[in-house]
DNA sequence: CGCCTTTGACCAGCGC
DNA sequence: GCGCTGGTCAAAGGCG
């Protein structure tokens, strides 16, 4: 560790860097399985650790804790302040060393009593996380079945209103049928097309079409809104809905970026490999999970390094979790969740402009850059998450003149509240200075990208630059929570567009417009009834309240309260919850914040202090999520990148000389890696000797990795230059690039 | 022994 | 039809 001196300030940030390294502090395992206060590794640590929910680098009451024990007066960690007291004390010698004990005992006994205070606090703060996450789940279930229940109820109204329509449809129902599956990876190339720009009749929308004598639903998914005359629409079965919208959900992809060595990032999950495979035009291989917190859970991701800088962490995520999710793994289920119920909702119910586009038309501002993108191109609806962009972005968004404006003070829908990565990822999104510089609304023209092209979006409508300002503007606070949120309020947006067809000016008009339909009746204090057509709802300003359901579960003003702000003549922003406010967020969340997930942070900390945590060399979970199972998993996860005993979970067990070596040794290290690596082989947490002993004893293991490697190599010839080995992942020069980048930074 | 990773095989979509 | 690519399956083996 004394390769990485830190100045004196860093001295008391120091239980910081050792909490991250424990297992303690895996937010799923802390709150979840261990009550608060239970003093698993030692009281005095873990009262340190209590206090570091609240400490800045700077604390002086966690200065202060750490002299407990008088023993520990002479031990220098941070304890400067104090002994250099005493000292001055004792050179003026006017003092006995009794009273001068004395002094101390009072002070310690003031200090037992503060922290004491401070725990209770704490516990109350803790359980009151537990609750409001609870709540939150129990709220984000209830708000999705609801969504789809007033779907339902939504398409039963729209088909009686538009029956004519719907027996034009049902002509061209008797036709094929494709099935769902087929026809979702059709639509996004469809969907594709019309970006070009082909004007679409949205007027057909969300049609229930009756065929012998039974409903059928038609699909308003992009390819619905595609069909040319000659395509053959979309048939769903009632009975096959729910399939359907999971199918549909499943396409919709969440992929987060991020900068971190550690093999895979911390959500909460846990995930089982099942596959891994070259993906073209990187080096790195590209690892396949699905989720195993449930038989039968939906849920994927992958995750692969990026070409263009292997430091970055693309982790994709694909689709909605059956079960029911531990608090560390809220955040990015729900977002990915989120993700896919705003673009499945906001396709079906897109014609009334359902999802809320008034922040999206107040939020319309010029320019920013990229924070959070949205790929509206095949093969499916992608939302990326940069959480690799350095502060200083973030500085100069934080001297924009978003301020005052309302989506720069509240955050978007609670679906994608992401307690957990403002714990885990977010946390290292925040230590990797991974903050946020806005938005950028990409359309990614190569149909395989699943990412976008760093910088390359380019704006092509006006609505283009409208939404990206929008969500520009939303994200414009310096908060993972605010990014993630609006990258899915990004998602509503788009989704009422995207899935309109074309993202053009047109379709935006026709929604605003809309809008307007509604209207308003006031019905006492704050209270209105918003009516069009047939549908009338009731909304309560005071009590924030809607019948719809959106803004009374959300928070959020549904386009009834918008309407009903707009007839008192008010700001609708100021109908939001102000649990959205960024005050609450911060106050709620603030000590959560922590550097978990990533190593890169820990890792230039002296694992010397890793004394009192048994958990955290054992479990392995720090690496990833506290989850037990995920240990393993994330050592796979990053593939090859382990095979050098330098994965993430080794590096947070031993995160001592070995490691610093490694980044004193960038070069050998990587013609090691450069040997092996390429392999492939199955060296999980071998050392170097074992795994020459395996590759000597495994013959058929060498012709095997030698097929691989070869087919690696053609595969980076193809694509881009080969900068790496296949996987470059979590190789010690990843952990030096990124040790020097946080020294750089602190 | 059960869970997990590894990895070759297989499949479907797509472009040529 | 063929090859490429992304995605998945499942057998084999490792690990605790
Ligand atoms: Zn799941």
């Amino acid at each position: 560790m004394t390769k990485f001196s830190f100045g004196p300030t860093l001295d008391t940030s120091e239980p910081l860097v050792l909490l991250n390294k424990s297992s303690r502090w895996n937010p799923f395992a802390m709150v979840q399985n261990s009550p608060p206060h239970v003093a698993v590794d030692g009281h005095d640590r873990k009262v340190l650790a209590e206090m570091d929910l609240f400490t800045t680098k700077s604390n002086s009451l966690v200065v202060k804790k750490e002299d407990f024990h008088a023993s520990d007066l002479d031990v220098n960690t941070g304890l400067d302040l104090l002994t250099r007291v005493s000292g001055d004390r004792s050179s003026a010698g006017d003092i006995s060393l009794k009273s001068d004990e004395n002094r101390y005992t009072n002070k310690l006994a003031k200090i037992q009593n503060e922290l004491e205070k401070t725990n209770l606090e704490n516990q109350r703060l803790k359980e009151m996380y537990l609750q409001v996450s609870n709540n939150y789940n129990a709220l984000q279930l209830q708000f999705v079945a609801l969504m789809q229940q007033e779907q339902d109820v939504r398409n039963e109204i729209i088909q009686k209103q538009e029956q004519k329509v719907d027996n034009l449809a049902q002509q061209v129902s008797v036709a094929v049928p494709r099935q769902f599956m087929e026809m979702t990876s059709h639509g996004s190339s469809s969907e594709e097309k019309t970006l070009s720009g082909s004007g679409l009749n949205t007027a057909e929308l969300s049609k229930n079409v009756d065929i012998d004598g039974k409903t059928v639903r038609r699909e308003d998914t992009p390819d619905s809104n595609v069909w040319t005359s000659n395509k053959v629409p979309r048939l769903v079965v009632p009975e096959n809905n729910e399939q359907t919208n999971d199918a549909t959900m499943r396409k919709v992809r969440v992929s987060v970026r991020a900068r971190s060595e550690a093999p895979m990032i911390t959500d909460g999950c846990q995930w089982r490999k099942y596959g891994q495979k070259m993906a073209k035009g990187n080096p790195c291989p590209r690892a396949y999970y699905r989720c195993t917190m449930a038989t039968g859970c939906p849920v994927r991701k992958q995750v692969q390094r990026w070409a263009d800088d292997q430091t970055i962490l693309v982790t994709t995520y694909e689709g909605t979790h059956n079960h029911p999710l531990p608090p560390a793994a809220v955040a990015m289920a729900s977002t990915t969740s989120a993700a896919a119920t705003m673009l499945l909702s906001g396709s079906m119910s897109s014609s009334d402009g359902y999802m809320n586009p008034n922040i999206l038309a107040q939020a319309i501002r010029p320019g920013s850059s990229s924070i959070a993108s949205i790929s509206a191109s095949a093969p499916f609806p992608t939302i990326t998450l940069d959480l690799t962009h350095p502060p200083n972005t973030l500085q100069t968004l934080n001297a924009t003149p978003f301020e005052g404006h309302p989506s720069s003070q509240y955050f978007q829908p609670p679906s994608a509240m992401p307690l957990q990565a403002f714990q885990q990822g977010g946390a290292a999104a925040l230590y990797n200075q991974s903050r946020f510089s806005g938005l950028q609304f990409s359309q990614d023209k190569s149909s395989n990208q699943v990412l976008p092209q760093n910088h390359q979006s380019q704006p092509q409508t006006s609505f283009t630059n409208s939404l990206s300002a929008a969500t520009a503007a939303i994200t414009a606070d310096p908060n993972f929570t605010a990014a993630l949120a609006a990258a899915i309020t990004s998602i509503m947006g788009v989704t009422i567009f995207s899935y309109l067809g074309a993202p053009n000016v047109k379709e935006l008009e026709r929604l605003k417009q809309k809008m307007r339909y509604w209207s308003v009746y006031p019905c006492g204090d704050n209270m209105f009834e918003v009516r069009k057509g047939d549908e009338s709802f009731g909304v309560n300003i005071e009590a924030r309240i809607c019948s719809c359901n959106w803004y009374t579960l959300s928070g959020i003003p549904c386009v009834h309260t918008v309407a009903a702000y707009g007839f008192i003549k008010k700001e609708p922003a100021l109908g939001v919850s102000p649990w959205y406010s960024k005050r609450m967020w911060q106050n709620s969340y603030s000590h959560f914040i922590r550097p978990v997930g990533d190593s890169a942070f820990v890792f230039p900390k002296d694992g010397g202090q890793n004394d009192g945590a048994s958990g955290a060399g054992t479990s392995g979970v720090a690496a990833n999520d506290g989850v037990s199972g995920e240990g393993p998993s994330g050592v796979g996860a990053g593939s090859s990148s382990v095979g050098q005993g330098s994965s993430g979970v080794q590096m947070e067990q031993s995160v001592t000389e070995d490691t610093i070596q490694d980044c004193d040794a960038i070069p050998t290290q990587q013609s090691n890696t450069k040997k092996t690596i390429p392999t492939q082989q199955s060296n999980k947490k071998k050392t170097v000797a074992q795994e020459v002993a395996t590759m000597i004893a495994a013959g058929t293991l060498k012709t095997a990795s030698l097929k691989r490697r070869a087919k690696s190599e053609r595969i980076a010839k193809k694509g881009k230059p080969f900068k790496f080995p296949a996987d470059g992942s979590g190789s010690t020069a990843d952990k030096a690039w990124d040790v020097d980048e946080v020294l750089a930074e602190d």
